[in-house]
DNA sequence: TAGCACCGTTCGTCAACCCGAACGAGTGTA
DNA sequence: TACACTCGTTCGGGTTGACGAACGGTGCTA
């Protein structure tokens, strides 16, 4: 049961809005207009006074060429490389020896670890797994494009990756003799 | 660009509420005081008329348990899949991919994933954890000599091994560029 | 400097969302 | 049969969201 209920939506919808639209560089006036409300409105809304009715902030999203689900749920990080040799933050150095924390575990989740070999051919298109599922993923040798369906990234030895499992993503092996390291993140 | 805004959001929403309500064997009533609304409010939303706020449907995401976005995202197929051979080993076959379970997670464990690299010399060895901690090592690329002091084991590249972590263990690379994935699990 | 265009905010007005109450229907019980 | 209870729907009324207009501020141009 993911508690992202807690947070009141509303500054979260306030703070998704300004910055989708600065990201897309378009002016205030301009989203209204593109999505047909006034721009009052949208001026209310991203000063977090307004409790906006549904159609209003899914005008927004269209008009913002977004997922409505991005306006309400936290910006959570989707898909996440770590290149070889890159990690964010050596942790442990000794002789000799370094240690790199890819991910650490978030309370009271559970992971299973796997080895999964592929070979080059018909990508494997997976089932979302149970909401709130992720996935980890480490190449051990060989080349692989994976992720999201619609945000695929290719990784090769070494490298590291992230993303949500609770939704359709792929595994397609690049070369023969490709194997990865896949943590499977239940909450 | 992901266009799941063609759809109406309010007849999802209607079909979204009903359908989470009767999941959870509820009454009309029953949510709507949970809710905190008024239970003509979630009769008109449910039969499809009305364009709710979204505080309003934001407290129905909570009474229901459900989150937000369940609500106003087209039901996404949730495959559940029990794979055949359940269990630890091979756990699902498909073209040119294999699966294998390494370490299924026991509940309420922590598990933290690290790359580490190591060169030949002098073997790092490591302090206990805390008490309960288990190692998981796969290695990517290399050899390696590791485990408990007293036991110590020589895996290659694509070996895995597993060891208590509350006991003094080494790591101690045998060929240059040896790299491992390391999962530190905490009770 | 005056003029213009656009920016984002604030102010009244109207529609509609939300509410409480009342209503008809179904079920189990004395 | 009469009663009590709960179900889900429908009906007036108040609060509020969405709208349009006007406002001050900024940058560009003649």
């Amino acid at each position: 049961m993911p508690d992202n209920q807690t947070s009141a939506p509303l500054t979260t919808i306030a703070e998704s809005l300004r910055r989708e639209r600065t990201r897309a560089g378009l002016s205030l006036s301009e989203v209204a207009k593109r999505a047909g409300i006034a721009k009052s409105t949208l001026s209310q809304l991203e000063s977090g006074s307004g409790n906006p009715s549904i159609e209003t902030l899914w005008a927004l999203g269209v008009a913002l060429e977004v997922p409505f689900s991005r306006l309400v749920d936290p910006p959570r990080p989707r898909v996440r490389v770590v290149r070889a040799g890159e990690g964010p933050g050596v942790t442990s150095e000794q002789a000799h020896f370094i240690g790199t924390l890819l991910a650490s575990c978030p309370p009271h989740a559970r992971r299973d670890i796997y080895i999964i070999t592929m070979e080059p051919g018909s990508p494997r298109k997976a089932d979302p797994h149970i909401p709130g599922s992720v996935e980890h993923l480490i190449v051990g040798a060989g080349r692989l494009r994976t992720g999201p369906a619609d945000d695929v990234v290719e990784v090769g030895a070494g490298d590291y990756t992230t993303f949500p499992g609770d939704v359709p993503h792929v595994y397609e092996a690049l070369e023969p003799g490709t194997w990865a390291v896949l943590v499977m993140e239940h909450v």
